[in-house]
DNA sequence: GTCGCTTACGGTCTGCGTAATCATA
DNA sequence: TATGATTACGCAGACCGTAAGCGAC
């Protein structure tokens, strides 16, 4: 037996209206169509689903019988359809997101909130981690979305800047705190030309502690401080913060729809924060 | 968008097999057909739900999204199909019998034993009642089959004989303990040219044992006996029992496998008291 | 070169509407 | 007689298979 989809469609409505007429309109059809889609069905089937007389229609046990398991399946065919509609939209699916310390603690709880209020469908899972993780798990498919420092390592990742974040001084003794050696931070000043730090730390936030408590000072990228004070370095050029994803993932409706968050929190962080604006 | 069936299918095996070439196989198809089917969906829902390369297919995240939904309305379609198929061979649905008490009395445990045994995924229901009882129940739909004495009263009812029940005597005195005037039993009686009954009672039962201690006799349809011993009265016609049911479930295929289980009871109970036959 | 996905094309078959027919209230 | 279901018929479009193409191993 081949049963359709206007083999139920027909079933359904002729159930609930129990008129060829008034099931072919709401079908769009003519009853004539109707007529044939119910006769296929029931001689497949090899059972009576309705008693007609000329004016009359009326379930049989056996269709009455069918009802429940026919709305079901029409049910589950029209929900795969609005999954799928949902899905395209970017208000379905899920979004696993993979981030960088700095920003998960700058831009994130904003542009998650809001992203959330307007995608209640989507399921949200985040990895911090530094930039190697953070690409490590896109291309391993544990997660579909990167932000980080570092612009894109293996080939099948496509990178694009978001942001160009500003490197800035805090504090103005002459020792300087730094990161560790090797990080994208340090590859930046190393190439403006500045020498390696004599003390150097893990974190952003022990760096600026430290360079506080022994009267240095540290150069770091402006959005690991958060409202901290600081001085502009215009000479040294800005650390890229990329977005990450599989080249399959590139046209992802959720990602897509994630992004635009985003761009709208870094833009107005960076409104409140700086008057002049962003890459 | 007008996704359909094939569209599911096509999604599905292709989501399994991860080739064009083996989901086209597993469905019987051309891999261009597979192609175009693939590609149709994924425009018409505007996102892209597998990553090819000319060697291998992926799915993306919103291919990912959408398996489970795809998966559900599957199923569903094939439970619909299955349960359809069920139903017009008996072996779904349900079953609303309605019976008379003698009926009930002797035939229904065995038969019904048998059927829910066999129809494990029929759910059956049982009103016990008098004839008009019983034909009332079917016509106003509480009930599709109706096993009872008197033939079919209602113009919309299809009665059929299943079984002449012979009258027969218990007791050998005088007086005549018999039904109330007016059941079909008393007006065979009363066409055979036999006198009302000195003393009219409810139930068969209650006749019996008048019939016993007051010294009389009861002239009844057998089946309403049980075993008890009893003459035959051969001259006399026998009491109908008939099937009832609507018109429109004439080919209701659960009713048909009830019956048949039943006519099976009433031959091997026919046998084991009589060795003649019946009708 | 080989394998597998895609595109193009032509034929078939499904499924529709129109119109005529039938049956009942 | 009027209404609504059914049957017959012809056409449009969906769908498939074959064959040619294209790109990656």
């Amino acid at each position: 037996m081949a049963m359709r989809q206007r083999h139920l469609a027909a079933f359904i409505a002729l159930a609930e209206t129990g008129s060829f007429k008034k099931a072919a309109a709401q079908l769009h059809q003519s009853p004539a169509a109707l007529s044939v889609s119910i006769k296929d069905l029931e001689t497949s089937a090899g059972v009576q689903l309705f008693e007609r007389t000329t004016r009359t229609v009326v379930l049989t046990e056996a269709g009455v019988s069918f009802v429940p398991a026919a709305r079901r399946a029409w049910i589950a065919n029209h929900e795969a359809e609005s999954s799928l509609t949902q899905i395209a939209t970017g208000q379905g699916g899920r979004l696993r997101l993979a981030v960088a310390p700095s920003v998960a603690l700058a831009w994130l709880p904003s542009a998650l909130s809001q992203f959330i209020r307007q995608h209640p469908r989507v399921e949200v899972t985040v990895i911090e981690g530094t930039a190697s993780h953070v690409s490590d798990a896109i291309t391993a498919g544990y997660a579909d979305l990167g932000i980080q420092g570092a612009s894109g390592v293996s080939p099948d990742l496509v990178g694009e800047v978001i942001y160009r974040d500003p490197i800035v001084r805090v504090g103005r003794g002459g020792i300087r705190i730094g990161l560790t050696e090797g990080t994208h931070t340090e590859q930046l000043l190393a190439n403006a030309g500045i020498e390696p730090p004599r003390i150097q730390v893990d974190t952003p936030q022990l760096a600026v502690r430290l360079a506080q408590s022994l009267g240095g000072h540290a150069l770091l990228p402006s959005l690991t401080l958060g409202a901290l004070e600081s001085e502009p370095m215009p000479h040294i050029a800005p650390r890229d913060i990329c977005r990450l994803t599989r080249t399959s993932e590139h046209d992802n409706p959720v990602i897509r729809a994630f992004m635009r968050e985003l761009l709208v929190t870094i833009q107005s962080f960076d409104g409140a924060t700086k008057p002049s604006g962003l890459a």
